[in-house]
DNA sequence: TAGATTGTTAATCGATTAACAATC
DNA sequence: TAGATTGTTAATCGATTAACAATC
């Protein structure tokens, strides 16, 4: 079978769709269709279609999808079923919170620890994950084959934080820090800029509403 | 002037430009050209050409911009520099790790207070920001005018929280429950699912690899 | 059969890339 | 003048939307 590629809006809806069925709760239909989710989620009915399309093939005209059916063929594409641990550089305010987060684990994602120069910070335990000493963190990630990192250090730190990730065997890195990494080319990149976002929200804001 | 729509990419590759100019720090170069930022921040250079082109006409053959009146222009243009009001709902983890986090006052965002219905919450000081009881939202947002929410509830009480700002006169959300909110037509939605985005990256790395 | 829904094929739209002219 | 860089115009690419055929 061809692996048809997925655009990657898709690939940022899918997420969507199963959030919304998964959310319907005691609710959820037997049969679903794309239409329901996209006036639900007030996106374009034939976008959906085709999103869902690339997922599944069990749609039947005039029914839908069998809703449990395509809960699982959704997660099993994200991914959600089989869990991947990651791990995070930096335990201030956002690394600790991070760690602590539950919501994780329901996209097939386990964190595994957080690691910190803050001597301070290794006692504490956080909902049963620890803060543990930058040294520990090369060994760790072979020994358990972690491919995953996350970084949330300040941006000052973050590319030497990143060299030392590439060099502990991680190929995928999550930065939150405000800077460009640089990285060799087979590793992946998700910078992820929180002030920034939340600015863009505010200039969009304020410019519908200079439009109005 | 017409004020030509700049396309949501373009939005969202300003900040990166900015962010590099501002790390480079001491060894800022009096002029900057967009050909050096596409080479750093490894992205086609017409890209960063034409982006840059639209928040400055200041681009002087064979020198480029100045880096100073660059880095003004950008930030006028992404507006960090009027500062714009915004609260938490939702002291929890992540709620009470945005309270802290200082980064977003270089993007000319300042968040308020936090509102959480746990009393515990109320006394400590989170850096000079405060958790406020639920009841004190409605007044607040509009004695201060905010108009920015983000919601940092569980998935289950977000639509409510969100229908509370909206009635409190809230007018843009930036949502990290993992639900899709239902808004009047007139209120900006910005949905962040931090799960979901690790997934993601989870997602690509076992495609890459697998691809190889 | 009629109608709702799927899935496909073609048309449109928008963003990126390529080619080139302008200029300091 | 030559070369680096800007900025513009045209070509390409990819994603969305529209139209329609297939089917339960």
């Amino acid at each position: 079978m061809v692996n048809r590629s997925i655009s990657k809006q898709t690939l940022l809806r899918l997420p969507l769709y199963l959030n919304y069925i998964k959310q319907l709760g005691d609710n959820r239909p037997e049969h679903i269709s794309a239409t329901t989710i996209a006036e639900a989620l007030r996106l374009n009915h034939v976008v959906v279609r085709k999103d869902l399309a690339s997922v599944s093939s069990a749609g039947k005209p005039k029914i839908g999808y069998v809703t449990a059916d395509l809960v699982k063929q959704l997660e099993n594409f994200l991914g959600y079923n089989d869990v991947d641990d990651a791990i995070i550089v930096g335990a201030g305010k956002l690394g600790r919170a991070l760690l602590a987060y539950n919501g994780f684990q329901a996209c097939g994602m386990n964190i595994v620890a957080a690691f910190d120069i803050d001597e301070t910070l290794y006692e504490e335990d956080y909902f049963g994950k620890r803060v543990l000493p930058m040294d520990k963190l090369m060994d760790l990630c072979e020994r358990m084959k972690v491919r995953i990192g996350i970084i949330a250090v300040p941006a000052e730190n973050a590319q030497a934080i990143c060299n030392l990730l590439v060099e502990s065997g991680i190929l995928a890195i999550w930065n939150f820090a405000p800077v460009h990494l640089d990285v060799p080319d087979d590793i992946l990149v998700h910078n992820e800029n929180l002030a920034a976002s939340l600015a863009l929200l505010s200039k969009q804001l304020k410019e519908k509403r200079s439009a109005q």
